[in-house]
DNA sequence: CCTGGAGTTGTCCTA
DNA sequence: TTAGGACAACTCCAG
């Protein structure tokens, strides 16, 4: 009997454990292991900055754990895969899902195409606890409220485990001619930044691994509490490895189980279960709502007076509005592809509310910026916080940067880590420095509007302003 | 179809 | 000093 050959195609799955695709393609023989960076159809999204360092890195990994056999390629994927299967002798093609709208496009047509050849195609799911297909309520429409959709998740039982058993059998097809091309896709550029992401991050399966041993050890213990302090070390980091699939939410969802019941920790557990399901709600919302990342979801936001300034809008980037929190969130995103989710929040709760600025240039922004950066988590969180998406905040609930300064980093010691130029700032003054007065702060060297940027933003007139334009909105549809 | 209870993460004012 | 209610009204969802 001749000796089967499949195509694994890996593309947010970079992973070798646990990988449905690549266990279906074991069973049947050789396997060849490609990437493809597809920047042709990507549209509106393709990778940003951190997400190309991150992928750059990934790849190396997943090339290394190969040994040295993943043959990359840069352009359009039916393109490469026809040249492919008839140049290598291909019989199979197979993948684990992807759920941007563009991918999910694109893909139903190359397996289509690719079937019409009299080859075997199929994909499997690798990436999501539950199919978004598979979660609605009893009309079949789709949940809006999260609670609800969480309930009806749990109820469907405890997600099912994947397997690893299969790597003992993994018989890879080299090519030399293909392989080994991994700096040809141009990901990385040759910037102090890129050096110093390494410090921060070790992307890849193994790094993942090593991510979660430390969450479950250090954070989980304290996470339900601890996680909304920023200079605690609560949250797990992982959400670049799950973005990247190099880790399942499978996986994690059974091991933080596992650990917290040897542990005493369920509680602890289940609120990060809760922040795993959180992604599948919006990776759902995404699948029954594909222009999310474009439109409000609530429709009564289209005529909502957003201002245009961009000049707000660079200093919030940049980190200099003069409100120490949220400068050390934005100046946290920019040196690491990172920021607490937390200060997430209250970041993007000021561009939206304080500067009234559309959720969608912050949804931007981000993009490039995170190395998590994700369609259906970025989009979702965005229009959570701007009070147009599903389950929203309320539009009267407005954060207040000081205030939650001094109740989330009390101590100030997460601005301090980010703002070198309140090192000597006094806790008293460092929470809102441009309320302070200046012959104080002058003795500890800082001058406002000097060595640090005044408040872009008076608080209480700015969350005025926020609720009147709220108040101009008309209900339509 | 009707109905009642609920809805991730706040802030501010008042007594 | 602190706790409780107002903020505004909606839509969602399960029974």
């Amino acid at each position: 009997m001749k000796e089967t050959k499949s195509i694994v195609w890996f593309r947010q799955d970079l992973r070798l454990k646990e990988n449905p695709a690549l266990e279906f393609a074991v069973s049947l023989g050789k396997v060849l292991p490609i990437y493809i960076l597809d920047q042709e159809n990507a549209g509106d999204w393709p990778p940003g900055k951190a997400s190309r360092w991150w992928l750059h890195h990934s790849l190396a990994s997943l090339d290394n754990a190969l040994n040295g056999s993943l043959c990359t390629f840069n352009g359009d994927p039916f393109k490469i895969l026809t040249e492919l299967i008839a140049d290598e002798n291909i019989n199979n093609v197979f993948w684990n899902r992807c759920y941007e709208p563009w991918q999910v496009s694109r893909d139903k047509t190359i397996k289509c195409e690719i079937k019409k050849l009299g080859l075997n195609v199929k994909s499997f799911n690798g990436s999501l606890l539950h199919e978004p297909w598979e979660v609605s309520k009893s009309d079949g429409t789709p949940y809006k409220v999260f609670t609800p959709y969480y309930r009806q998740t749990l109820s469907k039982g405890t997600p099912k485990k994947l397997h690893s058993d299969y790597l003992t059998n993994l018989n890879l097809v080299s090519n030399s001619k293909l392989s080994g091309k991994l700096d040809s896709l141009n990901l990385l550029s040759e910037d102090k930044w890129s050096k110093e992401m390494i410090l921060n991050w070790t992307p890849g399966e193994d790094g993942a691994e090593n991510s979660l041993v430390t969450f479950l050890t250090r954070g989980l213990p304290q996470y339900k509490r601890g996680r909304d302090y920023p200079s605690m070390e609560a949250v797990s980091r992982l959400s670049p490895h799950l973005h990247f699939g190099e880790v399942s939410p499978n996986h994690l969802w059974h091991a933080v189980t596992e650990f917290a019941s040897h542990n005493k920790l369920d509680t602890q557990a289940e609120h990060y279960q809760r922040e795993l399901a959180w992604r599948e709600f919006s990776y759902s919302l995404l699948h029954y709502f594909p222009d999310l990342d474009v439109k409000n979801l609530n429709n009564r936001f289209d005529e909502f007076p957003w201002n245009k300034n961009t000049e707000l809008i660079k200093k919030w980037c940049a980190g200099q509005t003069g409100y120490p929190l949220i400068d050390a969130g934005m100046r946290e995103l920019s040196n690491t592809g990172y920021m607490h989710n937390r200060v997430r929040m209250i970041t993007a709760s000021f561009l939206v509310k304080n500067l009234l600025v559309d959720w969608r240039s912050g949804a931007q922004y981000f993009w490039d910026a995170l190395v998590d950066a994700d369609l259906a988590n970025n989009s979702c969180s965005w229009q959570w916080v701007a009070g147009s998406g599903a389950d929203a905040a309320p539009y009267f609930r407005i954060f207040n940067p000081v205030t939650q300064s001094k109740k989330f980093d009390p101590d100030a010691k997460y601005i301090k880590q980010w703002i070198p130029e309140l090192t000597d700032c006094p806790n008293k003054y460092i929470h809102d420095p441009s309320s302070a007065p200046s012959s104080e702060l002058q003795y500890f060297g800082i001058r406002i509007g000097k060595t640090y940027p005044s408040a872009i933003v008076d608080l209480k007139a700015s969350r005025e302003a926020a609720l009147n334009a709220y108040h101009s909105l008309k209900k339509i549809s």
